[in-house]
DNA sequence: GCATTCTTAAAACGGACGTTTGACTGAATG
DNA sequence: CATTCAGTCAAACGTCCGTTTTAAGAATGC
């Protein structure tokens, strides 16, 4: 546990935010959580907004940049041949995946978080979201143009949301899902997380043209 | 003669819930927007909690009845051979496509709140959610399993919620994906919605076994 | 026509919200 | 030793929240 009270505010609004929605988490909540005072909120940060922004921002930047340096690493062990579209995904999901699983196992159930950012109304999330989004989409749609040269790039981009979609979805709709599923699946293994969302994503890719 | 209130109110909070969500949408705004007295809310629902119930409730089981007329109507026409993967994920996703974008023409954007209900915290709408949906997962499980009969049933569930999620994300991100596209997609034709989700769907589903 | 029920109206309730204030701390600076 | 200054704290600010109350109107049954 932390010490300084800028991060145990960031990390107890983490845990708030995952559980309940930005908007339905209190600043009371969120110090109460962190036993901190209230006003240290709007001392460190300016306003709630800019709280979560840096509790976005916090989580987002490490793993898209982990994103883009797998993706690089790939497309220098191809330089002249088509890159495996399975490899791509990895790059893709990985990242995330195992942050989510990491913080899951830290007692920070982060889940619903990750999978909830894309889907937060409100433009400023929104346009957070944009920005942090928009190099990382460039380059996986560029990647997939070189794995797949025979998709059109519009359709590349309708499947690279898809690919997002199936896991937002997954990580906020968890427990729904294990308990729809009943106790068919459970959303708690790395690896296997991983080789589900590559499966079907991997076959969308390369599905037939509509 | 029923007083039309009733609806007026739950005509507003579907616009104003799909735009900001459930817990950052006042009654003041809802009842506002409807020109009804404050009150009222709590006069013809009990509270809050149960006007978002009604208002999910009212959108989700038309489509969900409508899913399962259609994914009837193909089991009895291959009453013996394997039904068309395709042609199943027509009657999962049509109804719902058709019924966001039917909105969307007559000037009441639903479509974020429809991506949104899986995904929204709180149990209050996980279990409405629950209760309103497990049917249709057992009937289409079922269903793929008969088109697939060599993809193990938990593989089956799986790909199905890759299948939500993806409409899910594509309807709730929607303005976000437009923007991110750069004018190379637009997400406001049914069937052009349609054909790239089931393209899609139906490449993961017969995707090689991780 | 009167009585009863259903529906709307204005106003207020207590509480929770995000934010601001002003006093106070304790270590660092010169 | 006096001063500064980032940080913490309790308290209060005005606003908005969901809900309730009280009363007046509209509809319905006899």
């Amino acid at each position: 546990m932390p010490s300084d009270t800028k991060d145990r505010i960031l990390d107890s609004a983490e845990i708030l935010f995952a559980q309940n929605g930005f908007s339905a988490t209190s600043l009371r909540a969120i110090t109460d959580h962190a036993d901190v005072n209230l006003a240290s909120v709007n001392y460190h940060f300016q306003s709630k907004d800019a709280l979560v922004q840096a509790v976005l921002m916090r989580r987002l930047n490490p793993v898209n940049q982990r994103r883009l340096e797998m993706l690089n690493a790939i497309l220098q062990r191809f330089p002249a041949s088509p890159p495996p579209v399975e490899e791509i995904l990895e790059a893709f999901y990985r990242p995330v995946v195992e942050e989510v699983m990491k913080s899951q196992r830290e007692g920070r159930p982060i889940m619903p978080l990750i999978g909830r950012i894309f889907i937060e109304p409100g433009e400023l999330v929104a346009s957070q979201v944009r920005s942090l989004m928009s190099q990382v989409v460039t380059a996986f749609v560029d990647a997939f143009h070189l794995a797949l040269p025979q998709v059109p790039p519009a359709v590349l981009f309708w499947r690279l949301q898809f690919a997002v979609g199936m896991m937002s979805h997954t990580f906020a709709a968890a427990p729904l899902i294990e308990g729809l599923s009943r106790g068919r699946i459970r959303i708690n293994d790395t690896e296997e997380v991983l080789r589900q969302l590559i499966a079907f994503a991997a076959g969308g890719l390369r599905g037939a043209m509509p």
